[in-house]
DNA sequence: GTCTATAAACTGATAGAC
DNA sequence: GTCTATCAGTTTATAGAC
């Protein structure tokens, strides 16, 4: 591993546990073992860090394939989605919990967590990345199925959203809140969990 | 207003934008107008004045006339619960509505979310006061609904005081991100979606 | 005599300069 | 790498108010 690699480890470890304010390039430095100035060599300053860890994490997702695919497109004309509601949502869910499952990336899930109130980079990016979006796509999922008459029609697919996404959102702080490294069983259990809480809203929610 | 009274609420004020970390002693006296070593006159460490609001804040909720009444018991022969838990639902609501209007209350709720994974005593007093009561009263709530055959005996009582809880904790954290100061309209809003929530679950799993 | 306010000084951590 | 200045929370002694 090269070094702009360690740092950047070194950082998100540190970062993760100890909130970003808190961490000073020279604990990064010393971790690493290298001198603070030489931080300097790869990035020209700490936010930089920072910023970089974020591209990492969203990169990871705007690349999955399988997240990507034509498969998971929110259409009207989805057949997927529309014959199997609970089998596209658990695939879906698959491919969150294999990045999950990635160190790295519960880390930065952490990090965001637990800085989103002491820095404005951390504190957009969760609004826009953690909260706006999903609930769009979540807002989209609901409204297609509402549109093809797979859920009732006196539903209301904002608040379906809110309904699911307020769920998984509520069982990471849990986490967070419970665990300083998260064991695996957790993240297991986490996305067993948000499964069941789908079925039953489905379940609420369809047409029988 | 004495100097301790002005002491508290200079704090939370700050603590409550800033965190409890980043706030310094000297800050909070400059503030009230008096000198650093004065506060210790009145509060003889920084983390007492922390205990202090929040045993303010949990005296609000134990002290509650309407939440303590015998009304609000959660036992299988409140008949007010067995007969209209909606109502129910929604005078508790409006109790708890009352503080949170309380600009005091909801700072401390702010200061909770904001620095729950910055300071051992926020961090334990979140998970005990926030998570596991709440989550424990609300477990009973739909435990004692199911003895009685009001909601379906195939549900689990543990599971819908999450699917409940996981939705009113999500929105506000949504709002501590959105909003320095939070204005009452938000938090009007905030409780006609719980109550909203609350309606479409029992809705879900009452025995029709 | 008790309560409150303040000045001065101590200690530990840390950031910046050299 | 070491030195130094600074700032944090805290302690103590003291002076004044009631």
């Amino acid at each position: 591993m090269n070094t702009k690699e360690r740092i950047f480890d070194v950082s998100l470890d540190l970062f993760s546990k100890k909130g970003y304010d808190s961490v000073s390039l020279r604990e990064i430095a010393d971790e690493v073992g290298i001198k603070k100035s030489s931080i300097y060599s790869h990035y020209s300053a700490k936010e930089l860090i920072l910023i970089d860890i974020f591209e990492y994490f969203t990169d990871q997702f705007e690349n999955n394939d399988l997240l990507n695919s034509k498969e998971f497109l929110l259409t009207p004309d989805n057949k997927a989605l529309l014959q199997n509601p609970e089998m596209f949502y658990h695939k879906g869910s698959q491919a969150v919990k294999e990045m999950l499952s990635e160190k790295r990336n519960l880390k930065i899930c952490k990090l965001i967590f637990i800085q989103m109130h002491h820095n404005e980079n951390i504190r957009s990016f969760f609004k826009n990345e953690i909260l706006i979006k999903p609930l769009m796509h979540w807002t989209n999922f609901f409204r297609i199925l509402k549109e093809k008459k797979v859920i009732r029609k006196d539903t209301d697919p904002k608040l379906l959203a809110k309904e699911y996404y307020s769920f998984p959102i509520f069982l990471l702080l849990e986490m967070f809140v419970k665990y300083d490294d998260i064991p695996q069983s957790s993240i297991d259990n986490f996305f067993d969990e948000t499964e069941d809480h789908i079925l039953f809203i489905l379940d609420c929610v369809k047409v029988k």
